[in-house]
DNA sequence: CTCCTTACGTACACTGTGCATGTAAGACTC
DNA sequence: GAGTCTTACATGCACAGTGTACGTAAGGAG
């Protein structure tokens, strides 16, 4: 008893995409099966199945959204951050510490999505995000041509350790202000 | 037909251990079944639960006999580099991007176990291994205590994409020397 | 109004994990 | 050194979960 037009369509795919999200933050892709996804959306697996090709193809669909929004609020915060250089890359920088760590992005994106999609894939969607800004930045900060694919990778590491250190700890506001001085002392390396 | 000896036993545990750890490697946890292992050790399921009780204690097995070689490359690597607080912090920084790129570890170590284990047993794990000797590095160099905990995870976190990067290209010695130019302009935001 | 396509639902086959059970060979006791 | 216990596996089965083939009804285009 199908009754499917374009809107309502891409209102399930929504749900589904919602329900998703918030089952593999809340648990991690493996503990979470398409049946639980389907229920909590409301449909069937061969709604899901049919919107995502399969489980993969719908964690996909999680992660680059998540990965999306992310970058939106560095891209926001460089904007707001005028037309200098370092003042760009630190206030990119610090929202993306704050951008990944609200919300059920740290989970996904940073445990999972590695394992699930690969590492080359997931170096791919970060690649298409985040991780342009912050090469960009470097290289306008004067980073040496030879350095920059290896900086920019370390300081996408040490980011990323950073959020996943104050999601471990999720005790108020403390250790995020320690992550923020700690990442502050990491870009002096790159911009005294 | 069993014919089980108390060194019998620890030789098939290993076979078994020696076979997950290549195959975890080549393929990653998810691709792999215990029926792969066992086929490759020689054995069946059967002894593979029994010596590692499941899937993911085979792994945790694996991820720690891989975890510690490391830190026994970076401890030793350290030795060898004198008193210098600053020259152990170096050597034992650049041994550790040696030791885990060198070998099936980086898949392993850095891919799947957040995955597999969870975020909080892999960092134990590591804070067990080498974490605790990046820690004491940073301390004796006079780093903050209150910078201590952020700053170590996020050094970590750059040594560990380091190390993914290395791993994705795999192109020879260039790479690998960016790498650890790369390295040590962070670890210059430390000690200058 | 007809036909085609889209958007699901349903049923089934297959893979893989984990556990329960069986069994034979050390190891230990006397 | 015979009996007993425990360890070290092998085997078989139950169950969960994925993916896919098929069925089917409701838009939408002409």
């Amino acid at each position: 008893m199908p009754r499917a037009s374009a809107a309502a369509a891409a209102r399930t795919a929504q749900q589904v995409l919602d329900a998703a999200t918030d089952l593999f933050a809340a648990r991690g892709f493996a503990a979470v099966s398409l049946d639980d996804v389907a229920r909590a959306a409301g449909v069937t697996r061969g709604a899901v199945y049919h919107h995502y090709g399969n489980k993969a193809g719908l964690f996909r669909a999680v992660a680059a959204r998540l990965q999306a929004r992310v970058a939106d609020s560095v891209v926001e915060a460089a904007e707001h951050a005028g037309a200098d250089p370092r003042a760009r890359l630190g206030a990119g920088s610090h929202a993306f510490l704050d951008a990944i760590t609200s919300g059920p992005a740290v989970r996904v994106l940073l445990v999972d999505a590695p394992a699930v999609l690969g590492w080359r894939e997931w170096r791919e969607l970060d690649a298409e995000n985040s991780g342009t800004h912050l090469r960009d930045a470097l290289r306008a900060m004067g980073v040496d041509d030879d350095l920059l694919g290896a900086l920019t990778a370390q300081l996408s590491g040490a980011m990323n350790d950073a959020a996943l250190w104050i999601a471990e700890h999720e005790d108020g506001t403390r250790t995020r202000q320690q992550a923020h001085a700690a990442l502050d002392r990491l870009l002096a390396a790159v911009a005294p």
